[in-house]
DNA sequence: GACGCAATGTTATAGTATTGCTTGCTCTTG
DNA sequence: CAAGAGCAAGCAATACTATAACATTGCGTC
């Protein structure tokens, strides 16, 4: 097999951990909204926030304990699922169908098309880029007549790390 | 873009649909837990059924729902959960985890390696193979040190039919 | 018939998500 | 400024999805 010429290349890794840091995640999340003319409002913020200091796909009803705690006053679940619709809809947060939990998107500048590497041990979720699943995908529907909105890729295992760990 | 020398599949394409009546498929698949030595039980079997009688992605509410009716015995949910835990794991039964929902698995005598074009206006899903799909993965999965052992790719949008009658 | 085993039944509860309606804020416009 | 529009958020109730924990049944075997 021939050695891929599009390498993939994880939001997270170690080229990018250094550099962009959550409050720097956020700041850029805000001034997408604003050069959209949307409003990234103090919830919706806190909930990124939440989400970069995270560090693994989160639940909706764990979001809300975290806002409960945070801002000392109860918050219910249609406030927090507005606010993830919102953020998954400007490409900021990722919804993690196969774990029904959110990530914050590595890169929203770009346009996003991710695929999810999710660690069943360790419970962390790395993002993917890799344009050529995109463009197969794009092909097969094609094929097919198929108009497509939305794409989900997920592959569940074992993280580099926890591999090597053994069984578990 | 040159065409692909790997056509994308569809299991339940013309070619097929004529050939492999509901009956039949479930015929296979009780063939093959014989093979396999594990037990196509009663309930599990009507399961099956009624999944191919549904012709969509179909809840396990409705399935409860179902065996209730045509059996006119009440069915609890862990009953119903625990045969499509059977099915999924023998791949007679897919799990779409976008909509939680379970469709019968179209060739389970392949080893099969799926993915989904769901239709969000018919509610319809196709079952279609790729092989290219599952190398780039590996591939990606491989850059990663990543064991992998279960993927999801879901596609939603129009299918071919649903596209033409326009906007909705 | 006593045991082991797999499948199923039963009850309760956990976890995830939405509907419908109300309130409040901000901006516009007259 | 008052009135009203539009968007975001609060709130209560409920729907939908899934699992835990334990009891029972049926069947093969010794």
């Amino acid at each position: 097999m021939t050695k891929p010429s599009i390498r993939p290349r994880p939001c997270t890794d170690p080229d990018c951990r250094g550099r962009h840091s959550p409050r720097e995640r956020v700041a850029l999340a805000v001034s997408i909204c604003e050069g959209r003319g949307v409003q990234m409002t103090a919830l919706r913020r806190r909930i990124l926030e939440l989400l970069w200091a995270s560090g693994r796909p989160t639940g909706a009803y764990e979001l809300i304990e975290a806002v409960t705690r945070r801002d000392s006053r109860p918050v219910g679940p249609p406030t927090v699922y507005r606010a993830l619709e919102f953020l998954t809809g400007q490409g900021l947060v990722s919804r993690i169908e196969s774990l029904n939990a959110y990530v914050p998107c590595a890169h929203p500048e770009r346009d996003h098309d991710c695929l999810f590497f999710i660690c069943s041990r360790c419970r962390s979720s790395v993002e993917v880029e890799d344009p050529r699943i995109g463009g197969l995908l794009a092909e097969d529907a094609a094929a097919l007549g198929f108009v497509a909105t939305r794409r989900t890729v997920e592959v569940e295992g074992k993280c580099a790390q926890c591999a090597t760990v053994g069984a578990a």
